[in-house]
RNA sequence: GGGGUCGUGGCCUAGUCCGGAAGGGCAGCGGGCUCCAGACUCGCCGAUCGUGCGUUCAAAUCGCACCGACCCCA
């Protein structure tokens, strides 16, 4: 197993990064102190390590102000693997009424992907930021800023970046002789990005929410923070979402569900390549039953599209005994992300009009 | 500015020294088997060999120039 911000092999063993990484579990102590209502990520199991996520939830109990921050570097488009992690800001911004950061990478991209072109960056900024709002941000709660386009970010940087080593960049970022220099500078820009809110609003906690493979740059940033008179961003680690040809793979993939595909083409792709937890034939499966927790239907059913919990262990329950077969259970797995998306394409819409509410410009 | 390495299907790579029909792996696609998917199995597509010129009967292979990527030094 080998997970960095840049690849992920193997199968992974989240007790063992918790470990690897330096992470707190999240026990269920501190899960009960969550709010309701939680959606899917949060209550059933992909939030599972955390870095002061008891501090920040101090905070908010005492009154004081605290913000939550998930970023994006708008490197393609998007897929419902990127689903899972957006509505845990999402569920922080509801239930904790707060205000929600996205800084989005544009320049990060642009350096760290040998054939995109600044205008693919900037198409795919745009594009992934509405499809990040129309999950139900907050107009009037939400930040979002774009590297080439909120250059004032870069006063902040330019301080940020005289705190960082050469050495450190390298060691946490693990530059390469060969990178170009884009990437040498990047990881201030990452790290002035998380204490973007202190800087503009004061010093305050943070809370991150991100994959566990991104922590390098939470910890670089909780390392730096406290020279500028900030608090440690805290944050909230999603596993990895499973790829749809199995849940071992990472999420970034061939043939992923993007949230643009339309419906015949949802049901072509569940059907032609989602793994099943299924067994060869009817006749065994009616026998030995299904394993859900290998299935990547049901997986995102379990961790997105399937709100209702009642009607998820039910699921569960008849694929395990074989009275629910693959492909009845990835017939309606396919209804409930082409709902999804139809209505997220609706929301998109909307957003697209508004979207001057959202955005921090020069 | 000086010196050097490299450029082969979408990706990785053999072949380059010692010229002679460009081979493999991954991915992709189709069929079979399956309730689907995967495993498995059968089969298929796909390469201006960075570009140009030259040497030669013959150039991925040799020479020169250019383009591009990269390394060391300044």
């Amino acid at each position: 197993m080998s997970v960095t911000p840049w690849e992920v092999e193997g199968e992974i063993n989240y007790d063992k990064l918790i470990e690897e990484f330096g992470t707190r579990p999240l026990d269920s102590h501190l899960f009960y102190r969550l709010k309701d209502p939680m959606p899917p990520p949060v209550k059933r199991g992909m939030c599972f390590s955390h870095r002061d996520l008891d501090k920040w939830l101090d905070a908010y109990d005492n009154g004081e102000k605290v913000t939550v921050l998930s970023g994006r570097g708008p490197s393609e488009k998007m897929h419902i693997g990127h689903l899972t992690l957006y509505a845990i800001p999402k569920y922080f911004q509801d239930v904790y009424k707060c205000t929600v950061y996205i800084p989005v990478s544009d320049d990060e991209k642009f350096y760290v992907k040998e054939n995109l072109e600044i205008e693919d960056v900037e198409m795919f900024a745009n594009d992934n930021i509405l499809d990040i709002l129309a999950m139900g941000f907050d107009p009037n709660k939400t930040i979002v800023h774009k590297d080439f386009e909120h250059t004032k970010i870069y006063k902040y940087a330019a301080q940020v970046a005289k705190k960082i080593t050469y050495s450190t960049a390298k060691a946490v970022f693990g530059l390469k002789a060969e990178n170009n220099i884009g990437w040498v500078f990047y990881p201030a820009m990452q790290a002035t990005h998380i204490l973007y809110p202190q800087f503009i609003e004061g010093q305050h906690l943070t809370l991150v929410p991100i994959g566990i493979d991104q922590d390098p740059f939470i910890r670089a940033t909780r390392d730096i923070a406290e020279k500028f008179g900030f608090q440690k961003p805290a944050t909230i680690h999603k596993k990895l979402a499973p790829g749809l040809e199995g849940p071992k793979m990472s999420s970034s993939g061939k043939n992923a569900i993007w949230l643009s595909d339309d419906e015949d083409t949802v049901a072509n792709k569940v059907n032609k390549y989602a793994f099943s937890g299924g067994q060869p034939s009817i006749k065994e499966h009616r026998e030995k039953g299904g394993n859900p927790d290998i299935d990547v239907s049901f997986l995102y059913l379990k961790y997105f599209f399937e709100e209702d919990d009642n009607k998820l262990e039910q699921i569960a329950r008849d694929y395990r005994d074989g009275s629910l077969l693959s492909g009845e259970l990835k017939e309606y797995f396919i209804e409930k992300v082409n709902n999804y998306l139809k209505e997220h394409r609706r929301r998109r819409e909307i957003v697209a009009k508004n979207i001057d509410k959202y955005m921090l410009r020069d």
